[in-house]
DNA sequence: CGGAAATGGTGAAACGATTAACTTATGGTG
DNA sequence: CACCATAAGTTAATCGTTTCACCATTTCCG
């Protein structure tokens, strides 16, 4: 920027104002000294020098559970990405990936990078209450913005009505009369087993999200009379096709349910694909459905629950603008919506289901 | 790092070289550093600061066509994005998404937040030959590694044979029989047109990746004797469900093909999509290939061609880290290959397909 | 025409860290 | 014992911007 003033004939600081677009200086002013700067191969100010002063860097962060490895596997992580993305573009900022964890090394203090500046803000997706890194941001001050959960933290969030969500999933299951129902839920708490749970383990999931949706499916149990006692729960431990595959199998082996209702689209779809190795037919043999809505729901066929990923995505970006520009917005609630399509059917009349392979 | 360092009673370089885990501290001298700083809740280096003094900044970044908000709905992108972030994240490095266009105001600079050192160094995605952000990095000397385009650069990249799987996917769909070939391409150039083209335009395409991959199938369509006017060829314009919706119909309402070949799964799966709708069943009435083998193309069972994409990322994060870390490693090239699933068979006797609807 | 307000610009002090060069102790060696 | 390498710190210069406090001009208005 020196170089730049220099060859133009003015201080630095006009330089400085120039690009910050101020209008203390002259709109002609402002053109020399772009013209100027480019015939230097001058690019604007260096992000390093000019975050340092004024303690903005241009860049948002998204917070993923884990690793942004598994994160991306995830639609519904992507897709959120997606909708920050749109409104981060237009904003000129850009959009740095984290994951939540590395709380591995007691050196490093978990995922300093955000701690340290690396981002003005971030939203943070689908992390467990009281964890670490969410303290340690909250106790910052750093703006933040929750998608999913926790809610509790008295960070801006925006959601879904998980309960009701799931809810609309379990009812429209039950309305078709099954009664021997399989649930696969993604993660009760941090660890990732994958196990079969009763109901009342179910009390002391720390994932928001679970706890919600389970007690959505029970309050459609208990509304079609159906003791909860008789749903078989599995949990995942992860959201990714193997864990949906291996919750899938324990479950198939330890009951016989007619309907498998799952609390991720990606594990509707490992369910769906196991069910066809083990030579059942989706809906006949068995219905399933999934949560989210995610494309391949769609491609499948998959019944499930709509959620407006993309838009939370925006709906999270702009919340935290507005933070950033001193806003105050603070929430913003979604709607979901049952999805009908070709994976949902009422049980068949031999309601035993068929001899394996 | 000033109230830390006379907390502890020691001097700010002290607490600096404790932090860079320096040889110049002893160990219990740093230990008692990082616990007064978990004390007055300093989580490490500004990052500002740090990388203002010493050049880096401990992020890299991923350039995408276009815009990130397009990008994140490609499969091929999200999972190169996971390949660089298995690699990144083991090396305490961020991962940040730039579009790479922005080309639109004079003021700024096209895509000024990489060359303002946002990050340290950069994994170029599929960006066309000579694009100005390209350009801009090279003539800078930022560290970066190009993933599928532009090889001329001068840039260490990381590819596979696109010509090779080219061929590969057209040599199956003609070894079935198939003499009337419909192929969708993504995009030529930077326009995102959605139109028929002849094989003579194909040469003008400023992408490297369509260029390689139509030279793999005039190759295939040349040794198995057919002529390359023959061939029916659309671009989609851009990699997404809505544009490989609307070449298929351009495709399908000016030829009538047998078998489908598209240089996405993005792609195939619409066009599959689009069949259905028109109540046509594949393979039965045409079959369809992709390339790729996206986690979806398993799902739906499309024949397609393989290609490690995962391992693509890791491979362009390797050679990044190492450049940035002085070495000089430069190229890893990749394997293709054909996988055959349920969307490909002989085409039927009576060659001539069905009424629509 | 005098003074206030607007316009366009400059100087210099931070911002928070890194690191070369230097200074002391502390042992080890011939 | 004198000498020197090594270990463990310290000092101070520097990285590239931003922005507050000032300073000239020019314009406007009663």
């Amino acid at each position: 920027m020196k170089d730049v003033a220099r060859a133009a004939g003015v201080s630095v600081a006009t330089v400085s104002y120039a690009f910050s677009k101020s209008s203390k200086v002259s709109a002609t002013q402002r053109e020399r000294i772009y013209s100027v700067a480019a015939e230097l191969g001058y690019a604007g100010p260096n992000i390093a020098g000019s975050s340092l002063r004024s303690g903005r860097i241009g860049a948002v962060g998204v917070i993923v559970p884990d690793s942004p490895v598994q994160a991306l596997e995830d639609p519904s992580v992507t897709l959120l990405m997606k909708g920050i993305a749109e409104i981060g573009n237009s904003a000129d900022i850009a959009l740095t990936l984290f994951p939540a964890s590395r709380g591995g090394s007691p050196d490093s203090p978990p995922n300093s990078l955000v701690l340290r500046g690396l981002v003005d803000g971030v939203v943070i997706h689908n992390v467990p209450d009281g964890h670490p890194l969410v303290e340690a941001i909250i106790a910052r001050g750093i703006p933040a913005v929750v998608v999913d959960s926790p809610r509790s933290a008295g960070l801006p969030f925006v959601a879904i009505d998980d309960r009701h969500g799931a809810y609309l999933q379990m009812d429209h299951i039950l309305s078709l009369g099954h009664r021997r129902i399989g649930i696969i839920v993604d993660k009760l708490g941090q660890d990732s087993d994958c196990r079969m749970v009763t109901a009342d383990d179910v009390g002391a999931a720390t994932e928001r999200n679970a706890r919600e949706r389970l007690a959505g499916y029970f309050a459609a149990a208990r509304d079609h009379h159906l003791p909860v006692e008789e749903l078989s729960i599995v949990v995942a431990g992860n959201i990714d096709r193997a864990a949906g595959d291996e919750a899938t199998r324990i479950l198939l082996d330890a009951a016989r349910p007619t309907a498998l209702v799952a609390t991720s689209d990606v594990h509707a779809v490992a369910a769906w694909q196991v069910l066809r190795e083990r030579g059942l037919t989706v809906p006949d043999d068995m219905s399933v459905i999934g949560f989210d809505d995610a494309p391949v729901a769609e491609l499948l066929g998959l019944s499930t629950i709509h959620q407006p990923i993309v838009e939370k995505g925006r709906a999270a970006a702009t919340i935290l603008l507005d933070r950033l520009g001193g806003g105050t917005r603070t929430r913003s609630l979604m709607k979901t919506s049952l999805v009908v399509r070709a994976s949902t059917a009422p049980p068949r009349e031999s309601s035993t289901a068929p001899p394996r392979e």
